[in-house]
DNA sequence: ACAACTCGTTCACTTAAGTGAAGAAAGAGG
DNA sequence: CCTCTTTCTTCACTTAAGTGAACGAGTTGT
């Protein structure tokens, strides 16, 4: 587990194994079980969840329906806007499935930069990707039709549709379960 | 109109009078007519556009039809996604009003980011705020129809409808400029 | 002043998504 | 193994958005 973690840091900066050990000893490994709710609505964190194995979701409840904005898979994570601007949550955070997460703090993160300027450096490159390839998704979502995304998912996230209920992804596609059945029975009519 | 620059600049770092006359001497600003497409889908730039009065968008042309995606206005800036990773443009940027911009392209922040490393510092707090910003704006975009969207804009941007042309508004909002004026229709009967 | 264009609205019609209900299928727990 | 629950699909019906066409208002250019 801890070769992953390393093995996707070296992709930014590269570590000796002093600064390894350091990491290592600040006990970021967690294992999760499904369904867990890591932050509720209305509650307050100033932790960041980075997925090593597993997937993890953002979700609002609206008029008592859940809302699913965003899911994290292997190798992504969430800082939760609570955590930036210590306001209480507008959203849960949950597990989808039974994951390994590395779960960092405000204070961990101070630290850890302190001690290695560089991760700083990693820090805003990783910024910069997630910024560009979050405006690459919403002009996506934007300009297309809720078939259209659809079709777009299982050119880019394929896995998502095997491991996540349907439910949890037609409302991440801006629509409603029973629309989504429909619109994959049109789209199979289609094919086949 | 530098006062404008400087006075947004304030918010985040404080500048000396020689560093405001360095960043004078770049020469950044710049006067565009309405219309202008500062960037074709296609092509490439290093720009960077800021907005010191009026407005710019981003627009796609997909099947012919164009998609806008986002607007910016006063003390709102883009860094197109080619100007990160040396690509052609995806997209289009043009001028909605006659306009100041501020015009910078990497060259310029590499000179001024070596002299004045508190830039880096701003670069990197506005980064984030608009992470935050975009994700919230996304977010929102998901969770909600059409009409919803529209009442939402009506609040947190009430100019935009003033200033900009409706069938780009519609494109905005997710829906074509007829949905858009029956939307519209269908609101004031409500409350007339 | 006139023609050409752009823009917003309206209409009739089509298509797709929302809604509420019901039932089949798959999973979880005892 | 059976029960309870969650999840997914299907159906009939409603509502809203897409489409293509037409019209009037306002602009631009000559």
């Amino acid at each position: 587990m801890q070769d992953i973690l390393f093995n996707f840091i070296s992709k930014y900066i590269t570590l000796t194994e002093e600064e390894k050990n350091t990491l290592l000893s600040l006990n970021l490994f967690h294992s999760v079980k499904k369904g867990t709710v890591l932050l509720a609505q209305g509650q307050s964190t100033n932790n960041n969840y980075f997925v090593l194995k597993g997937c993890i979701r953002v979700y609002y409840i609206i008029d008592g329906e859940e809302k699913t904005t965003a899911f994290y898979t292997e190798l992504e994570g969430v800082t939760p806007h609570c955590a930036i601007n210590k306001t209480p949550s507008e959203y849960y955070v949950g597990c989808v499935e039974d994951s390994i997460l590395l779960v960092s703090n405000d204070d961990m993160s101070v630290e850890v930069n302190n001690k290695f300027p560089k991760f700083d450096t990693m820090c805003r490159m990783l910024s910069e990707e997630l910024l560009a390839k979050q405006r690459m998704d919403f002009d996506e979502f934007k300009t297309s039709s809720p078939e259209q995304r659809y079709l777009n998912l299982i050119q880019k996230r394929p896995d998502l549709i095997q491991r996540v209920p349907q439910h949890q992804l037609a409302s991440y596609l801006g629509i409603k379960p029973q629309s989504l059945s429909r619109l994959r029975a049109r789209i199979s009519e289609k094919k086949g």
